[in-house]
Parts: structure tokens; sequence; C-alpha cells
DNA sequence: CCGTTTTCCAAAAACGTTTTTGAATATGGC
DNA sequence: GCCATATTCAAAAACGTTTTTGGAAAACGG
């Protein structure tokens, strides 16, 4: 028999406090031209109520949702990639320290991404948009850029001109390809990322210019390009141990694949580390724990991703750009970067 | 010198199509009052033109925004438990077959929780709410409960009448009690997962019930509860050493707790499993592939994520409820739970 | 062939804000 | 004391949809 319980609005808070509607609005968001005195009766007032502005009538009306979306794509999710997570946390605070809120939506597939992004961004759901993986070219740059719609990438494409974080895999991969070379190894596998993201390419040229500094020529068949299902690090580590191709060591892309790489060495009866020298890249957190612990490179992506979320918002407030960060990733000596024995069975 | 740029809208759709704006509407929206011919056409211009409704403007409108939020808490996030997001996956696929956008949110510490929470709700960001990290007597809960707001909680509360899904942890702290206590132990710790979430206390009971029902009493010196940062699951280790209190089995609350309790376990040159049985929970991807192999169990995360997502559909499709969903988790048997050897140096 | 129902569409109201515009009052300079 | 300006607030328009309401034309029943 009561009232039909109505939505609590900025109308209520009006006349609680006797003022008109628009001056409460403007109270409340920040205006200087509402009397101190009366502003902190509105506050007063509406925090008594309880009462928080529609979401969908304000942004309806500002025609700015205050919001920007992560994409996460579903691959790394699976298999739980430390990486995004973390990267996110800096995001968050970044653009809260702006009164910006970040939201985050799962892609299955690659597919979808793209219709999740056209979704979010004609239908007004965020003011700017975030997300990784990109390739060389990417339809998603080409779209939003031919949109003129804000976003920041994870990861460079073949175009230079959008805004974009990134960690120096070419460096990575030159960098430890020349640590294993320093060691005395000269059969340097790589145990590659699926190259159709443009960090596994960065990664593969610095793997192959360390090599050709060094004087050695790169090999078709100690490159092998690794999956997160189909084709493991472990399968790849099968694959150099049944044909013979004899490496001596592994640069693998990421710590996953090491990780994979590891397993299938025990099950070789191979040694990680002293038969099998092996660097890998991420630093996840079993990597200090498991063997001798694995030798691999470390990115602060807390700094990553407060860099991101302030480009973002630069990006929001008008900064032209374009703005680009490459950050270095540092090498975290462990275990498994052992000298060439020369010694082993076989 | 061009136009403004107008945002595109379903006026230009009218226009395009010579019918009225409410006939677009209901065309793309599905009602019955439109004939097919007329509905074909209508979707052709839209796609054509690439309109999509405004999400402002349809939610101010219909008071509905289709999209459910999952909030996530820091503390996982950090520690990378891939718990909730495989659960996420499930979600996803439930909720998108009924139509249903699904938004993931994180919250940095318990106190914001509650402030995000009530910041979607009121501001009427979406229309359902997922959370997890449940405790006995849960204000997020209660204040949900009272607002009459939907949704569901991944783990219980000490209110029986609202819906959730939860893993029965009481079970498995008396299936793996019990597994231990069959293989000769009877000092056998609980590294427990912090008591102020429900399940921590669930699995706490079972373990306690094992033990009576052996007419073991329970030791409080065996019983230490552990964090994430402050108090590892090697501290702990390293507490029951030192004390001395000779434990020679240990039934852990996570998988997390678990590694790093075999990490302080090396270091006393105690072999997690042969010296010292453990069995632990989650089975995260590792668990196989460390030292022996850990013994723990597997939860049926995508089905449980299913159910979330299938709970909330019904809720908000007005389905009364409660509905409550327990699932059974799954005893891994791997290499760390082995029989009490006795004959163990001390 | 007339009255009734069904089918299909359009006009207008409504959603809850923010922004624009304007106006009353207070303040300041001289 | 008067004009110009600053301060403070209110009325009304606007945002882009969906929903309500109504009405014309078509189909139907006898």
């Amino acid at each position: 028999m009561g009232e039909p319980a109505r939505r609590l609005g900025i109308r209520d808070v009006a006349e609680q406090t006797g003022l008109s509607v628009s001056t409460v609005s403007r109270a409340l968001n920040g205006y200087s031209d509402v009397k101190l005195e009366t502003r902190r009766k509105v506050e007063a007032v509406a925090q008594q109520l309880g009462y928080r502005a529609s979401f969908a009538a304000s942004s309806l009306r500002s025609k700015q949702t205050k919001t920007v979306t992560f994409m996460v794509s579903k691959p790394w999710t699976k298999f739980v990639d430390p990486f995004f997570l973390i990267l996110l946390d800096g995001v968050e605070l970044a653009l809260q320290a702006q009164g910006y809120a970040l939201q985050i939506i799962m892609a299955r597939q690659y597919e979808t991404e793209f219709e999740i992004i056209r979704n979010s961004v004609e239908r007004g759901r965020c003011d700017g948009l975030l997300f990784g993986r990109t390739r060389p070219e990417d339809e998603r740059v080409e779209w939003l850029q031919a949109r003129g719609f804000p976003f920041v990438t994870v990861g460079r494409t073949d175009k230079s001109d959008h805004d974009w974080v990134d960690v120096d895999h070419y460096k990575i991969g030159y960098q430890a390809t020349e640590r294993l070379i320093r060691l005395g190894h000269t059969r340097i596998a790589h145990l590659m990322t699926p190259l159709r993201y443009t960090y596994s390419k960065h990664a593969l040229h610095g793997y192959r210019d360390a090599l050709e500094v060094h004087g050695i020529g790169h090999d078709p068949a100690l490159e092998i390009e690794c999956y997160v299902s189909r084709k493991t690090g472990a399968d790849a580590v099968t694959e150099l141990i049944t044909r013979g191709v004899g490496p001596t060591a592994i640069f693998c892309g990421n710590d996953v694949i090491a990780l994979s790489a590891m397993e299938a060495m025990h099950k070789f009866g191979i040694r990680p580390g002293p038969d099998m020298a092996l660097i890998g890249c991420d630093d996840v957190p079993v990597a200090a724990h498991v063997g001798l612990g694995l030798t691999t490179f470390r990115q602060d992506l807390d700094a990553l991703g407060m860099r991101l979320g302030r480009m973002m918002v630069a990006k929001l407030n008008g900064d032209a750009g374009p703005h680009q960060q490459l950050i270095d990733a540092e090498l975290i000596l462990r275990g498994t970067d052992l000298p060439q024995t020369g010694g082993r069975a076989e």
C-alpha cells in the first residue's frame, strides 16, 4: 500500500534542501558558482539521504562515463598469466587518482575482441580503452584510430602514431641470448611466443641479432613457435630432442613455456640448468621456486601499469600525444643459466 | 567546416528508413508489433549505418543495464589465484547466453569493497552483483539484502536466505584429514586460510571433526592461520618446527600456502611427502609439477562459474529463490600424501 | 456490408541528470 | 548614490533512447 518506491533522485535532494535541482547538481559537481555554505548543506543532505546521481542519466547528459575499459584476452586468463593482473593494479591506481573508474571485460577469443570493442565504443560505455596482445597489423588499433577514440595499447603495432607502453622484448631477447653465448653456448634454441604478436617478433630479432653479432648463424630448426595449448614448451623440447638438433641452451619467450619445457626435460632425464641452460621471461611467482630456480626477466609491472593509466588520463584530458613508453626488463639470475659443459652424455 | 559530427542516433535510422523513431526502436528490440518486412529493413539500415543504441540513453529509459558486475578482491589478484579467473569464464558464458554482459571490477582492499558496491548499485551501473570471499557476518550481504538488490555470492555467510554457490570445504577438510589419518598420521597440522572468511571455518570444522571421529583431540598449537603476505605458509612451518610441536603431516587450506610451506621445508631439510605428508587445496597449475607432485583438491570451477551465472540470470528473471549450490571437490592423489614413517630423525 | 478485432505504426511522454541561459541580489569603484 | 561587475541561484532545454498511448488501416465474422 506504500509508495511505489521511486528511485531516490536529485529532485529529492533539491526539495529537502529547498534549493533548485540545478543548484544541487552544480554543488555536487564542484562548480564555483555556488556558495560554500550552500554546497555544505547540499553535501550534507545528499549524504544523509544516500543520494548518488544515476549513472545512466549523468553520462547521457554529460557525454562522459568517467570510465576506462581494459579488455583482457581469454588465453591469458586461462593460463593465469599474472602479467595483466598486476598491470591492472597500477592502472587502477593511476586512473582513480584522476577520478576515472576502471572496468575490466573479458574476451573469449580474438574474433570477439573486435566486436566487444565496437560495442563498448559505439554504445558509449566508456571514455577510453586499454588492451594488449597487439599484432603488427592490428585491426582494433586501426578501427579506433579511424574513429578517433582514445586508447592506449600494451604492445606496439606497425603503426607508430598511437599511444602505447611496451616492454623492450628486443633487448630481452638480445640479453638472454648474449648471456647464454657468454656461458659458452653456441647451439641456442628459442622457444617463441606466438609470432602473430608484435612482441614475439621483437624477441626473435633480439635473439637473432645477438647470435649474429657473435658470429653464430641462426638455425630455423632451433626456432620453435609455442602456444598455450596446441604446442607447448614441452612439445617443443620433445621436438628438439627427438630431432637431434642438439641445443645446449634454450631461451624461452615466457616462463610458462620455460616451465613446460622443464617438465619435458625431466621426462628425458635432462636436468634444466646443468644439462640444458634455460632462460625464461616474466618472472612468474613459481619461477624462483622450481628446481634450481629459473633464470628469467622481471618487468616492473606496477610501474608499467601506472604509466599506462597516466597515459590514458593524459589522452582523456586532451593531451595530443602520441605518448609512447618502452620499459626495460631486469635479468634475474638464478639457477638455470649454467655454462656449456660439453661433457654431457651423448 | 563540416558538420559538428553529431553522434549517430536512432533518429538517423528513422530518417534513412522513412519510419518513426519509435518503430525503429521496437523493431530493433524485437517487439512483435512490427511487420517482418519492416524489421528487416530497419535491421539492414542500422547495420549499414553502424548504429547502436546509446548505452546511457537506453539504460536510463529502460531502467536496466543488461550487465552484471563481478567484484574481485585485490589480495587474490595479486597472488594470482586462478580461482576467480576460471570461475569468471563460466559466469560469462552463462550470462552471455541470456543477453547479459559481464563486467569485472577490482577492489583494492576490503574497506573499499563496500563503497564500490554502494556506488555500483546506487548509481545503477549494473543489474546484478557477484562476489566472493564472504564472511560469516558480511556487511555487503546485509546491505544488499536490505536493498533487495539481486546478488549471488561465492561462499556462504551466517544468513541462509540469500543465493550462493560454494565449494564444500567442510568435506575437503574432513577428507584431507581422514586421508592423513588413514596413512598413520596422528599429529596433523592445519595451516588455515584467514578465519575471517566463512570457508576457512568450514575447513577447520571438517578437520576437527575428522580428528575427533578417529579419537584424536585437536591441538591448538597445530592450527595456524596463514595470510597472503604477513604470515605465509613458510612462516607457519617455521613456527611448527622451531616450537617442536612435531606434526608429521599438514593439511593446508590452499595450494599457495602449501607451496610456501614446501619451500620452508626445503630450508629445514625436510622432504615434503616422505618426511612430512602434505595435502593442499585448489589444484593450482604448478601443483602437479612441484617436487613429487602436490596432493590436493580439484574443484570444477567451470561448472561452478556456470551455475553462478545461471543463478544470477534466474534471479534477474524474477525467480524468487533462494538458490544455493554446494559442489564437491575431488581429491587428486599425487606424491605428497605419504604414510607416517616414524623413523624420522628426532 | 457493418461492426469488431487485429495488425502495424507514429506522436508524445518519460527517464534523471547536466548544461545553458537568465535574472536577482550583493558588492565595488568613484 | 549610481553604474558596472561579481556572486549566487533558478528555470528550462537538452541528452538519446524506450514506453505509453492512440489511431489508421487491414482483416475478420456474421
